[in-house]
DNA sequence: ATACTTCTTTAAGTCCACTCCAAGTCAAGA
DNA sequence: TCTTGACTTGGAGTGGACTTAAAGAAGTAT
């Protein structure tokens, strides 16, 4: 698979797959005869797995950690773990602060929709913004 | 409440404060005679939100948009009530993406401690730790 | 063979969200 | 009065993650 093919399907930039790989994000991409990029399967799991875990918030630093550790063999294998199961964490903390800012968000959009619906507005000078009046 | 205590309070720079100050992302801050910051209740609020949407992923350039409209009147209404009802569905689309790497992630998770459990590769570190299992 | 497209590389540029700095003001204490 | 320390401002600097540019080689179509 080309890079132009690889950046279509995963919506990327030809850039970006670069980026990655030269960075180290990614382990080194399968080239042809002519040193042309040339994704296999397991190119694309890397690439996945970048993609995914980017898009959870997961830095470009701890990818690059968990590549280099993955290329050394079975010996990095605990410390794979730990580094995994620390992102992990992080990664939940980050949905529980979604969650939270969800929460208040709707309590928001309750309140404009009771407004809006009431036809009227006498809400907006009284209503403090402990409760997110605002 | 000084910039100082708030800045206490939500573990957050006093230079961050003055910087959502400055770009719109809170309204004017109250201010002594002598032009010194004194947050009131009203204004600690707005800082509550910006952080808690900060949080969530919203983009400064939305948060700022909405403290504008606010601060026209009742006539933005509507359009506060479609910004936060679109910032709200770009937050649940990235808790989703954020779901899907977690299982991802766990599914990695609990590959690697097979693996360790079972002893298969653990001529680096150590384990007692042989259970049968698989 | 010629023209066109797509690929390669390194390096510089951009964008966002802060973060830090320099220079100055103000209020209280020795 | 002088010093200390917290505050003010505008503007420059930083870090992360791309993104674009420049220059050139290789594959494809006519």
């Amino acid at each position: 698979m080309t890079i132009r093919q690889v950046s279509e399907k995963y919506g990327i930039s030809q850039d970006t797959l670069r980026y990655y790989e030269k960075i180290g994000m990614i382990p080194p991409v399968t080239r042809t005869a002519g040193g042309i990029r040339d994704y296999q399967e397991s190119d694309l799991g890397w690439v996945e797995l970048a993609i995914c875990l980017r898009n959870a918030g997961m830095s470009v630093e701890a990818m690059v950690e968990y590549v280099r550790l993955n290329r050394q063999g079975d010996s990095t294998m605990k410390a794979r773990l730990e580094l995994l199961q620390n992102q992990r964490q992080a990664i939940v903390e980050r949905r529980d602060r979604i969650d939270r800012a969800l929460e208040r968000l709707d309590y928001k959009i309750r309140v404009y929709e009771d407004a809006i619906n009431s036809g009227k507005l006498s809400w907006d000078q009284k209503h403090g913004d402990e409760n997110g009046g605002n």
